[in-house]
Parts: C-alpha cells; structure tokens; sequence
DNA sequence: TCTGGGGTCCTAGGACCC
DNA sequence: TCTGGGGTCCTAGGACCC
C-alpha cells in the first residue's frame, strides 16, 4: 500500500492533499488538543493552519509514514521526529490511529482475496498473492489482474498500492518498488541482468544495513556483483546458510511458497518512556508500567486465544543498548499475575544501574489456548492411571480451564 | 533535541540425556 | 594415559522486516 497510514489520514482530512505530512508515533498526541477543542467529527473541517506542525512536536517518537511531497525533504520512515523537524519544520504530523490503519488494513486484503484467494499476511500494509492459477492471471504477464487489483482495491478503500509481478516472492517484492505510488511492474526471469543486477545489494529483502556494510568492505555493491562471486567464497564470508542464501538471491532464486496462513510465535508489549527511568529512584512509576505491560499481553493472549511457556523481559538503557532475559513454565499461561510473577524474577537478573528508556515484556512458545486445554485433559487422565507422577496443577490454570 | 513498537528467524553456547 | 556423538531444550543477542 503507498504510504499506507499517511493515505489513511488523507482520507478524513482531504485538505492535507499535497501537504507535507507525516505520520508519528510516540505517545504524545500532537492532535490531543485540537481532538478535545473540536471534537472529531469538527476536525475534518478546521483550517490548514489550526493542524500541529513537525516543529512543535514534544517527545521520542520515529515517522511511520511520510507523504511523498514530506520525502521531497528528506523526511522518512524510522526516523526520529526531532531530526525531520529540523528538515521539514511545518511539515503536519498526526499520530497513527490504530483502528483505522487495522480497518483499511482487513478491508484491502479481503478485497484481494476476493479475486485471488492464496494471500500471504505481510504486515498491515503489504501481502504476497500467488497468482499463479487465478483466471487470467497470466494474461499480459499478469498486468490485467493487477490493474484489477488495483481497481479493486481503491474502490473498496479509496486506497492505491503498487504491485510487483515476477516469478517469486524475492523478484516479486523488488518490483513493487519499481513504479510507486500506483504502479505496476513486471520482471521476467530475463530481465534479471537488466532491471537486478544493477540494483544496490540493499535492494533484496533480507540485506539490511549490517550485511550491506560487510559486503561494501569486500567491495561488492550491486547484486550483479554479487552474483559473479562464486558460491564458496560467499560461504566462507558469510557462512553456509547465509551464503548460499546471497548466491541464490543474486541470482533470482527463491522457492519460498505462498504461506496463506501461520501460527503467531510470541507476543510483546514495550514502552519507551518520556524521560530515562532510574530501577531504584523511580522504582514506583517503573514498577507501575511494568505491571500494566504484563496486563495488555495477557490481554492480548487471552483475546486471540493463546497461552504461552516463555515469559521474556527486554529493556534498554540510556545508552540504547538492549537487554533481554528469558523464564520458561512449567505450564503455559495467559494469566497477568503469573506473567507479572515471572517477569519480575526475569528482571532480577539484569544489572539495573544504569538508566533506562524501554521496557517490554514478551510471551513467547505460544500455543492456542483450546490445545493447551486438551493437552492439560490428557496428562490428568494418564496422571489418573497412575502411569505418570501427580502434578500439581497451578492456581492460575484453574482460570484457564 | 538522536534513535517506536510488534514481530520473525538465526546463531551459538551450555545443560542434560541416551 | 583424556575425554564420542547424537539429540533436545533453554537462553541471549542480534539482524532484519513492516
């Protein structure tokens, strides 16, 4: 989707079209208090100069979205909201809306798979489709079905998004990048040497900034370069997985399906705080957050019907440099008291003098909360034939089941 | 006035078991 | 007269993605 929570708010303030926007996290609302002066529904209508500019905005949140006329300065995704201030002063931030991003969000992709079912879950803004045995998917290499897509979509939402069509997921991915906002792009196995092997390694989803430095120290900077490295010497630098992985992504290779559906592995909740928090001056306060981080993943667990055996803390200092420790159950849980319980033992073991600006506790070895439950009946029944040792069945499973 | 939040996957070491 | 070869589980850190 083209600047996906940027658009979203473009939507209900149709004046901002054109405008340098950006859309920022954080939780200082820059928009509080025209929310509370105006009220929602009188908020589409107040004037261009009554919207909070990035130059009066107060706090540690990063842009998620930029409107293309806010990229003209240089302003973009993950970067800090002081920084795109000096660059871009009267730019229009807005704070993500949560709901309205999950609403667009659920109502693109069921437009998708209304006309091509095999959809791969990429995020709240982007999917993998396979297309391979939709009606007339292959008809003009696939741009019919992508206008249609695109028709689609922008009906049902008022939203546009670019597409890429290729072979595989890896090339596919790289060409949606080709044509944006809105746009449509092709690549053929045979077009490997001409629209890929030009392109910078960074270029390919999975080079971050680590591996693209290592592999500009070794003097290799476009993906056609990589390509001409032999196999071996990739795996000598940068071991076996990795390096056969580089070989075949320079060279277009990707077998990797269509995952339509997919269990979750953890579930997390964090928080940077406004100001670094010190373990022991701000012992009450931290504890206070602690707590209410605790509640929301057992909420979030409990919601969408999960229990889990890992309790994880992770926190990070006021130098940024990050922390995490890990307490696995006996049994699985999605109860606040007991993930509380063993949070705050995971934190005894971390060294707490220095100040510290996030903590975020994690849930993880999820399993769905009906499994769990089954395989609780089964031990008790084997337990009650005497073929295994009585377990004590802890206080908070009785919650559960 | 640096640097969000929610995820996945990989690696590597150690404990422990057979 | 020095110490195997699996396997699994757990933990910590880090790269990367949206």
């Amino acid at each position: 989707m083209d600047a996906f929570f940027a658009s979203i708010e473009l939507l209900r303030y149709p004046q901002l079209k054109g405008l340098p926007v950006v859309i920022g996290g954080g939780r200082r609302r820059v928009d509080e208090a025209l929310l509370e002066a105006q009220g929602e529904r009188a908020l589409r209508f107040i004037p261009l100069a009554d919207f909070p500019r990035l130059k009066d905005y107060v706090g540690r949140g990063v842009i998620t979205t930029a409107t293309y006329a806010a990229r003209q300065f240089g302003v973009g995704s993950a970067m800090g909201m002081m920084k795109a201030a000096k660059l871009c002063p009267d730019a229009i931030v807005l704070p993500v809306d949560f709901d309205e991003v999950r609403k667009y969000s659920r109502a693109f992709k069921e437009a998708i798979r209304d006309v091509a079912p095999l959809v791969e879950d990429r995020g709240v803004d982007e999917v993998y489709i396979d297309f391979t045995d939709v009606p007339g998917g292959q008809r003009d290499g696939g741009r019919s079905l992508a206008r249609l897509l695109q028709r689609s979509i922008l009906e049902k939402t008022g939203l546009t998004c670019s597409i890429g069509v290729a072979p595989n997921k890896l090339i596919a991915k790289m060409a949606s990048e080709f044509n944006k906002p809105n746009g449509i792009s092709i690549v053929q196995e045979a077009d490997l040497q001409t629209l890929i092997w030009p392109l910078p390694c960074r270029k390919i989803n999975g080079i971050g900034p680590k591996s693209d430095a290592k592999l500009a120290a070794l003097n290799i900077h476009t993906i056609g370069e990589m390509a001409a490295q032999d196999l071996g010497w990739l795996i000598d630098h940068f071991g076996q997985a990795t390096g056969a992985w580089m070989h075949d992504a320079a060279w277009g290779r990707d077998m990797r399906p269509v995952v339509t559906d997919s269990e979750p592995v953890s579930m997390s909740r964090e928080t940077t705080f406004e100001r670094d928090l010190h373990a022991v001056r701000d012992k009450t306060e931290l504890g206070a957050v602690f707590t209410r981080l605790c509640g929301r993943v057992a909420e979030d667990l409990q919601r969408k019907g999960y229990v889990g055996k890992t309790i994880g803390i992770k926190l990070r200092y006021d130098n940024f440099q990050s922390v995490t420790r890990d307490q696995t159950l006996a049994h699985f849980t999605a109860d606040a008291t007991t993930i509380r319980q063993t949070a705050g033992l995971a934190l005894k073991r971390v060294p707490l003098t220095q100040k510290l600006r996030l903590l975020g506790v994690r849930v993880g070895t999820l399993m769905k909360a009906e499994d769990a439950a089954a395989l609780q009946k089964l031990s008790a029944s084997t337990n009650a034939a005497g073929t295994t040792a009585e377990e004590p069945v802890p206080p908070y499973m009785d919650q559960l089941f």
